[in-house]
DNA sequence: ACGTTAACTGCACTCAGTGCATATTTGCAA
DNA sequence: TTGCAAATATGCACTGAGTGCAGTTAACGT
């Protein structure tokens, strides 16, 4: 990795905190790039060729999680079938997760329910995340699932598991609460998942 | 229906329709608030009184299919289980709207894929739709779901049904094929609601 | 060391959206 | 009909996001 490659990273990691610090100081609305781009030290246009917008600094390895799951699709045994890839997907996507702890995690937990913007691009990028998943599950099981399949049992999965946990989000309170955040994940999973499970790898 | 109700519900409906024929004309982009209040002959301050944003002028009567679907919660039949209504609910959805025809719904399908923020909002308005629907079902059958639960299945519906549709939107000429959109229709809600199909009112 | 390429930055600009203060219109009752 | 209160309409000034451009600076490969 080369020193700008670095130097980049070390820039972008800059602006995300700043941006973290800032928010929880003054809140989302009241806090400007411009703000965000002097506390790291850049030009306020500098700010634009790294994040294209401000609610981006909120989502900053969104890709991460989709390609721990398209890996988890890969690593798929031999007797398993498309719910339980997607169970082990969810797991890996749950467990190398910091979605729970970390300044900027509750941050966007407490503004995807607050700013209109944010939740908007929370929504995209599982959108896409799902697609994508989708795409490559079809691929892993071209006997079992064609497009349109792959997509529907993909959609119902994510859709079961995530209006779940919009539930326990409503009132922040239980999502603190770390039991009852598995319940209604498991929970969910049967319903979407019930017709689907062979078992394998429970 | 007073004067000044009519009045309001006049120029709300000239400004859909400056700013259908607008966007038509020159692009999403291209259209400027200011141009579309010109057109319907208010000033452009007054516009933000009528749609909070330009967005919204593509969903000019999201609610009203809200609406149609929880209608459809409250009108079950007695023997009919949670699944049974929920695609009743959708049936009654896809039919009194105009999804499919109309140069707004053209618009409106062509945007959700071009411009971002006109998908971040469509999915939150589909969110938003879904929850409400979960909470009407949790209350119609208090004893088959509870909070979490009704959550799970409205999502997990509402997912494979978007999903799958999102497939055949991916390229357009498909979505001019109402037999392919039923068919996708029907196996994503097979996907969903396998396990909980009663058959009544099939 | 040196030319090439990528990144940084200031400047000027457009446009969405908001707050405020003022005028206009409508609804309603006397 | 008149007059008053409430809802609407609108102009103005402002903030802040985001873009295009042009000039500078810094890193890379040779």
């Amino acid at each position: 990795m080369s020193l700008r490659d670095r130097k980049r990273a070390r820039t972008r990691q800059a602006l995300v905190e700043a941006a973290t610090t800032l928010f929880e100081r003054d809140g989302y609305d009241e806090t400007t790039i411009a703000d965000i781009a002097a506390a790291a030290e850049i030009g306020t246009r500098t700010f634009f060729s790294y994040f294209p917008s401000k609610e981006e600094l909120l989502f900053p390895e969104s890709d991460a999680r989709v390609r721990a799951a398209v890996e988890a699709i890969a690593d798929r045994g031999p007797q398993e079938g498309p719910a339980d890839v997607l169970l082990r997907a969810l797991r890996r996507v749950g467990d190398d997760s910091d979605d729970l702890s970390g300044r900027l995690a509750a941050l966007r937990l407490r503004y995807i329910r607050e700013i209109p913007a944010v939740r908007g691009r929370a929504l995209q990028i599982q959108t896409d995340a799902q697609g994508e998943i989708a795409r490559h599950l079809a691929a892993a099981f071209p006997d079992q699932l064609d497009e349109v399949g792959a997509a529907a049992l993909t959609g119902a999965f994510v859709g079961a598991v995530t209006a779940a946990l919009q539930v326990l989000l409503a009132d922040v309170d239980r999502l603190d609460d770390p039991a009852a955040v598995r319940a209604a994940v498991q929970r969910a999973t049967d319903v979407a998942l019930r017709p689907w499970s062979t078992g394998a790898g429970r």
